[in-house]
Parts: C-alpha cells; structure tokens; sequence
DNA sequence: GTACAGATAAACT
DNA sequence: GTTTATCTGTACA
C-alpha cells in the first residue's frame, strides 16, 4: 500500500525511523526501480544550521516549505543528485534525506543507469554498492532535478511503499548525521546495520 | 580493507 | 572566492 498523506505530516523524528523498512519505487523510463530504505537522516526547521532551509526560502529550498509527501531534489559538490522526502506541515521546512537503499527489483537498470552495463558484467563489489550513499541511490534510480517537487501521495510513478515489513526498533542505530559541519551533536540518522 | 586528491556547479560571504 | 547533506580512482596495507 502507498503511503498516505498522513504518515509525512508527523513530526519529522518520528517519520525519519519509520521511513526504515519501507520500499522506494520509481517507474522510470527503462522499468520498475525498487529498493527498502535501510539509511536516512532528518534535517528540521530553520533553527537547524545545517538544513539547507536555514538560509531562508530560497529557489533551491522552495520544495522543503510545501506540505508533507513531497519530493525535495537536488544538486550537490556539482555533480550528484540527492532525493529528500518532505515532512511536516506546509510553510514548515523539514524533510529526511535518503541515504541508502537495498536493491529489491530493477537491478539491471540500476547497474545500467550506476555503470552502463548489466549486473553479470559488473564486479560483485559495484553491486554490493549500488544504492548504499545518497548521491549513488539517485544515480541507480535515475532521479535528478527533473524529479523535484513531485507529490509522492499522488504520483503513480514516484512513490513509497509499506509492504507490511516489521522492523524491531532497537535494531535501528543513531548517529550524529554525516559531512556536516555544524550542529553534528544531533542524532539524527538512523540506521539498520549490515545493508 | 583505509587514505588521499580530484572532479564539478549552485549558493552563499 | 569559499563552502558544500558526495563519489570515484589510485595508492598502499
């Protein structure tokens, strides 16, 4: 079932752990991408000096004011994509990065869309990796600005999924949130170990 | 397995 | 001009 509307306009702490377990699946051009969310981090309120809504409503951060469900793309170190997920009530900046995801379905797409070729003629270390950091994940999914501000309740091509996967919650690590210079005393990722 | 430089563009000082 | 919510290739253990 897709996630509804109601499950993104929690607070963001809460929404960011149970982003864990759930599938993210994309019907791009070349088929159906999927994978389960194992590696996010939250980013809340521009009292928070590292989200990038901090610096105030800008073009780039426009998408982290809308409502809750949306997509929040863009451009990092001038070369890869990362994909947020907006939480919260519209007018209110926050939204989870996704850092990691576990391939489930399209693995020959991502491994075309990561290394232009398909999966048995790459190394078993470029699949280990394919989607595990956030800069790889839009890569493998084929997700870039294009992709921005989509309404993940209401698109039939970009959404996420609850397949009923029940994650123990004590298996989920915090950590202080990664490449941030400020604000790093907050532990704000979450993760499941061993993906 | 870890350690480093380098690539590259938008947003900010 | 500097910083940035990153990754890859090369070097060496």
């Amino acid at each position: 079932m897709i996630v509804p509307r109601s499950f993104y306009l929690r607070p963001t702490l809460e929404v960011a752990p149970d982003l864990i377990g759930k599938n993210l699946v994309y019907h791009s051009q070349a088929g159906i991408v999927k994978g389960e969310i194992t590696e996010v981090e939250a980013y809340i309120g521009q009292d928070d000096l590292a989200c990038h809504a901090a610096a105030g409503r800008t073009p780039r951060t426009e998408t982290m004011f809308w409502e809750g469900g949306h997509t929040y793309i863009y451009l990092i170190y001038g070369m890869y994509y990362c994909l947020n997920v907006v939480t919260e009530a519209k007018d209110y900046p926050a939204a989870v990065l996704i850092r990691a995801v576990r391939p489930i379905e399209g693995i020959d797409i991502m491994c075309q869309n990561r290394f232009g070729k398909v999966s048995k003629h790459c190394t078993a270390a470029q699949v280990t990796h394919l989607s595990d950091g956030p800069g790889k994940l839009c890569k493998a999914f084929n997700l870039t600005k294009s992709q921005n501000a989509i309404d993940l309740v209401k698109s039939s091509d970009l959404f996420i999924e609850d397949v009923g996967r029940r994650i123990d919650q004590s298996k989920i690590l915090t950590t202080p949130r990664i490449g941030i210079r400020q604000a790093t005393e907050k532990l704000w990722r979450f993760f499941l170990p061993g993906s």
